[in-house]
DNA sequence: ACCTGAACACCGTTCAAGT
DNA sequence: ACCTGAACACCGTTCAAGT
């Protein structure tokens, strides 16, 4: 059911071509390939390989299981072999992006570590714009859970306990998700936009305030992702403080 | 709902050719409803009425053109009279429980209303659990926009100007989004949620921090939101309070 | 102005059958 | 163990034709 949950590692190789290409180019020890046992010509990782190529160049609503296949060099029903269903290939994928998202090597202090995750998190997610919709479902991929666990480790060694390292965690993972979504969602055409733009003036009795301030002419996401998750850090930070002045109160 | 119906009706006249012809614009609103002369049986109300029915009572998976209409007693093909495409009974439906998020009526500070919008705004999200996967779509719906501009004016209120003003309103924004979708993902059935703790326990090794704090069981979910969401509205205030100092300083 | 059925060009998925 | 084609039960959308 949930073939998601497994803990097949997907490996980001690019492999150009497809098996009959190599099976033609390579050397005699993998040329005399007819040997049924030895390799399937299809796996997980192809497929899911083959997919991200497809969600990256076409969108998400462009990959089907007959396209993909075709792209693969089979038919679709072949997929199902080694896939349950079409969601099970997006939560692969999704999960596959997520292990792009780097970790910081040396720790920096608590708000440096997890700044760099968040950043290159919404980053991840943006240049892999289909993303944007796979999420919602469970996250239980070894990739997000790696990130959720480093996140969540940063926050304990910074003080937060209880409800507060619930509380901390969870915003800062639906800051990354929510700053995503929605800017995703003003990926359109200049000339919608302006359409937009022009139905938002038209209406600017009931929006003056949006009218006046560029609703839809914001275009430093970067900066405004920047400054949103700093006074969530701020608050959080706070709440650090306050966590650690009631313990040395406690102290006996 | 019917107030969102009402904000819709738009009305521009215009002749079949004009309306295809502005149907090259991409978004429901963008684009003028089509004006009803006598008493036609089907309308937009009617349409997206059923539409939020279908959806809240079988989930989006089971909302088809060909279901909708069904239900409304016509042939699939008869919705495109009214309607230009799925996506837009989608972006309507969207809009139409937007509309079901209260705003306060008497002004209790900027922290109090803004508060009281964001949590409603998430209670409706959670109650039409399908909203979760039509965010990330342009939103220039009428109710969003109120909601939007209710959201802005009172930052404005509160102090923040510029960059500040777009960060707060956006990191708020996103705040909801994000916890309405993340806190949809872990909708699932308990034997599934079972599965997926138990695959985080025989993983504590490689997750240690999230196996011992409960990552799979938090349930508090209404106090994590209000806690998180404190925490960035404490980072705002602080933004207000060093605005307001360097305004004082600046004053002759 | 509104509604219809037929038709087009697709879907995801199952399954008996092949090797 | 892996792959196949045929087939099932659907989709969203267009369009000539009706009233």
């Amino acid at each position: 059911m949930s073939s998601a949950v497994n803990e097949m590692q997907i490996t980001r190789n690019r492999a150009k071509g497809g098996r009959r290409a190599d099976a033609a180019a390579r050397n005699v020890w993998l040329k005399p390939a007819p040997t049924p046992r030895d390799e399937p010509t299809l796996n997980r990782a192809r497929i899911v390989d083959e997919a991200l190529a497809l969600l990256d160049s076409e969108g998400i609503e462009r990959l089907t299981m007959r396209r993909l296949a075709e792209r693969l060099g089979h038919g679709s029903t072949t997929l199902y072999w080694h896939v349950d269903t079409k969601d099970d290939v997006l939560d692969l994928c999704l999960d596959a992006i997520y292990g792009e998202v780097p970790l910081p090597e040396h720790t920096e202090g608590w708000r440096g570590e997890i700044t760099f995750v968040l950043t290159g998190w919404r980053t991840v997610m943006l240049r892999h714009r289909w993303s944007t919709a796979l999420v919602g479902r469970p996250m239980i991929g070894p990739n997000i859970l790696a990130r959720m666990e480093f996140l969540q480790a940063s926050l304990l060694r910074a003080g937060l306990t209880d409800a507060h390292l619930a509380a901390a965690t969870w915003g800062l993972y639906n800051h990354v998700i929510g700053s995503a979504v929605s800017r995703a969602g003003w990926h359109m055409p200049a000339e919608e936009r302006e359409q937009a733009q022009q139905h938002l003036s038209a209406h600017s009795d009931r929006y003056p305030t949006l009218a006046a301030h560029g609703y839809m002419l914001d275009d430093d996401w970067d900066g405004t992702f920047t400054r949103s998750l700093n006074y969530l850090l701020d608050g959080i930070e706070a709440q650090i403080e306050r966590g650690a002045a009631r313990g040395i109160g406690r102290t006996p």
